[in-house]
DNA sequence: CGATCATGTTACGGTCATCGTTACATTCCA
DNA sequence: TGGAATGTAACGATGACCGTAACATGATCG
């Protein structure tokens, strides 16, 4: 029935695999129905439906009176206890919050995952006007500062990596493979990537790579802000405390 | 095999069941390997191979180079999608915090789950010696003041919430049914509890419960601190702030 | 106000995914 | 160096799970 699904040799457990399907569509789409989450992952719904109810029983998921499904509070508690597990996130989010109280405006680590860039922590600022930001947000690797992610991988990784159609969001994003490959040539010698409006008109991002020990890179810690009020001048103070911040991630990690 | 999981009528998925148990354990104990897996839930280990191969394709854990797993970062995805999603938690995370800040001690959000109070949302204040606190603690209801969660009940669940047995952990703890029973009813008349050392003994905790529309109790919120600096009238002020924070807690949801 | 659709749910029998067994390779201690 | 633990692979038997079909309920139409 389900054809995509292909597992090549190793052995997993196909109920798992689409009770996460779900778990992640309810993540998604709150106060979702049964119908929708079939639909969407493209099961029956009896089979649906017996996973809903098995999850609902651990308190996993919640069913409301009238029948839609959000996550539980089960899914608190093991995202709680993730985060203090999850070695980059339980290092980086004082480094973040530090980083973010001094400049006041957002900040971010997101890492690869999927051919994506995803955010895995952050920190915003209580000021009225400021960047929106959130854990679990994807975003396309070859628009905005992100692409530091792409620009330390192995060549052939790397172009892997890059789709053939780079989607538009801003006259500024980068389209085409050629200048894209040359900007993170220039992001790899810089050590950092600027983005002014790539992703969205009216923004700023800067990011700096996580370095592993082996000079890889396992995450970007970026500031995002708005274009109004970010001047070259601040732009260079960004950079050298991102690049700091990078460092005090990476030896917190321990190395 | 597995002869305990009796399901009853409705129908479930086991493979999912035993999914979830595994999540769980690896919550608790981090760093743990396939063998503990199996063992702590009574399962072969092949079994838990697939599943922790499927849970980590898809970033619900990790595995490390020696072979130890953990929570990965789709677990702090799903727990960040939670915590927006679950209102009671959305509801009360700034109004504990507040309530926090104003009285420089520890807050907490409880509420009855699986005959034991679990926390599910705090605030810390930012001074040297804090009560400790921890997303996803479970505690006995009959010692502290969670043993507000009790005093609504209708009689007869209360009866049956009440073990035989009530742990002791100071001189302070109740221990028989008779006097449990009486301290209960004396909660529910002033409507808040003060638990003076029955848990631990250096510590002074303020609890009141959260309603619901209908007047049943669906949390509380609790104010933990070193009884060394709590006086009376501390207490007496904290209790006021408590039913000010349960009140609006219980606004927020809408009633 | 029926008709039509979409919903959630139950029942059930067939089948294939899943499971445990067995076996093996590796690592870790003693 | 051996013995015990680990993680992993292969495989065949079986029963858990799945999809189909059918139904109840409630919307949303005309």
């Amino acid at each position: 029935m389900n054809d995509e699904r292909k597992q090549e040799k190793i052995s997993t457990v196909q109920s798992v695999d689409v009770c996460i399907d779900v778990l992640l569509d309810v993540a998604k789409n709150p106060d979702c129905r049964l119908a929708d989450i079939a639909r969407n992952i493209g099961e029956t719904k009896p089979r649906i439906l017996r996973m809903l109810r098995t999850m609902e029983r651990r308190g996993l998921v919640r069913k409301s009176s009238s029948g839609t499904y959000r996550l539980g509070n089960t899914a608190i508690v093991l995202g709680t206890a993730a985060s203090t597990q999850v070695d980059l996130v339980r290092i980086a989010n004082p480094i973040l919050e530090e980083l973010g109280q001094k400049v006041n405006e957002t900040t971010q680590l997101r890492i690869i995952d999927n051919g994506e860039s995803l955010c895995i922590a952050k920190f915003e600022p209580t000021r009225d006007l400021r960047v929106h930001s959130m854990i679990g947000r994807r975003r396309p690797l070859h628009a905005g500062s992100y692409k530091v992610l792409l620009a330390y991988l192995p060549p052939q990784v790397q172009a892997q990596m890059i789709p053939d159609k780079l989607e538009r969001f801003t006259a500024r994003t980068i389209t085409t493979r050629a200048r894209l490959e040359a900007e993170l040539k220039r992001v790899r010698e810089a050590g950092h990537c600027v983005s002014r409006g790539e992703v969205s008109d009216q923004l700023v991002s800067v990011s700096v790579p996580v370095l592993a020990f082996d000079g890889s890179v396992i995450a970007a810690v970026n500031i995002a802000a708005p274009a109004f009020r970010t001047q070259d001048s601040d732009i260079q103070r960004y950079i050298a405390l991102l690049k700091n911040a990078a460092r005090k991630i990476s030896e917190g990690l321990g190395w």
